[in-house]
DNA sequence: AGAGAATGTAAGCGGTGCATACATGAGAGG
DNA sequence: CCTCTCATGTATGCACCGCTTACATTCTCT
């Protein structure tokens, strides 16, 4: 570990992903930007390229960041949901995290990135393991294993839809309200959709 | 009309258009720019702007075409979606249309825009009713003024996850294998998902 | 025909990512 | 303790970006 001193930081690549998330709680609307990184870590503009290669690198730095987030946030929710209002929870505490870290949430999904990034691929494997145990736990009767991904897609589109102004996300009770309905309609329509998927054959 | 001269270019506002859906679909990672479609089109880096007073109302404009494009896309893949299996294509196409468009489709929803855009409203508009009339047509027990909010979250979140590479995307029959599965699963584990709902109380 | 509005251009500001060349100083080997 | 090396910082510069302001051209309307 290297000591600071006046022309070494000490641990820059540390304060720059500090900065990148201040910089991104700041301002959820403007992208990240290398050289405001290095202003706010009081630093040379190319100063930060000496620890990410480029800007990709710092985002999914900082997305990995978010990913763990993400995951304690939906423990500190509930930490074993198994009734539908208890998975309910979970899924408004999802969005939420969307809509309270728009810029952050956008870095760690909507943004073009390194699919083999490293950090990024165990951080979603992380939530991949977490929504496959839910539902195990919640709907013993299915399959965890194809039941977990539309689950997860479900969860995530009410986000981004949301993120994005298609719901109405001004108030945090409008957001809870519209998420713990829709996501509890899939368990009031499953006797209709269980008829419709009978009425095929 | 204005006529076309070498001056005036006759219609600026199509031909920045049409350059900027070439470019999306040339590049689909690379942002779009107001010079590139200048560049395109012809004519001076600032000559858009008379029509376009920023970026944000030219990308609006391109993704509220991309909706139109997105909501004929559905209709040809299924004019009448009623059994599962059917809804599933449609679920496909939906996926599919991101990620033969991607850099249009992040225009349409990944990016931070003026939600109070009409052109946007309007066209965001139709996919909604589009997917509660289906909804209506194909879950008949259920109500479809709920539940067409979790179908579309469904496909939606489906297509964010391939496009940021969550899901694998390498081939389109892995594509159509995957949202297939997930999609179905829903009506497969309908039964467990009532059951589950009843052990609430 | 002339006036004014519409639509184009030119020039310039401050911002960006990033490559390249140079400066500093911490830690290792003698 | 002294020097050498190299990780880590800086300086400079390029090409690009969005957007503003001032100016040029041409369409349209009376």
């Amino acid at each position: 570990m290297p000591q600071a001193t006046a022309y070494h930081h000490g641990d820059l690549r540390a304060a720059c992903l500090r900065a990148a998330r201040e910089l991104l709680e700041e301002d959820g609307s403007a992208a990240l930007s290398m050289r405001a990184v290095a202003r706010r870590a009081g630093v040379s503009p190319t100063a930060p390229y000496r620890h990410f290669p480029d800007r990709e690198a710092l985002v999914s730095a900082v997305a990995a960041e978010g990913y763990r987030e993400l995951a304690e946030h939906l423990v500190a929710a509930h930490p074993t949901p198994v009734t539908p209002d208890e998975l309910a929870e979970v899924a408004v505490a999802y969005v939420r995290f969307a809509l309270d870290h728009p810029a952050l949430f956008r870095a760690m999904f909507a943004e073009p990135c390194d699919p083999d990034n490293e950090e990024r691929v165990a951080a979603t494997a992380a939530i991949e393991d977490y929504v496959r145990d839910t539902v195990r736990r919640a709907v013993p009767g299915a399959d965890p294993d194809t039941l977990w991904t539309p689950v997860w897609a479900l969860v995530h589109g009410l986000a981004f839809l949301h993120l994005d102004g298609k719901f109405d996300a001004s108030t945090p009770d409008a957001v809870a309200d519209q998420v713990s309905t829709a996501f509890l309609a899939l368990f009031t329509a499953a006797p209709a959709l269980a008829q419709a998927a009978a009425a095929q054959h």
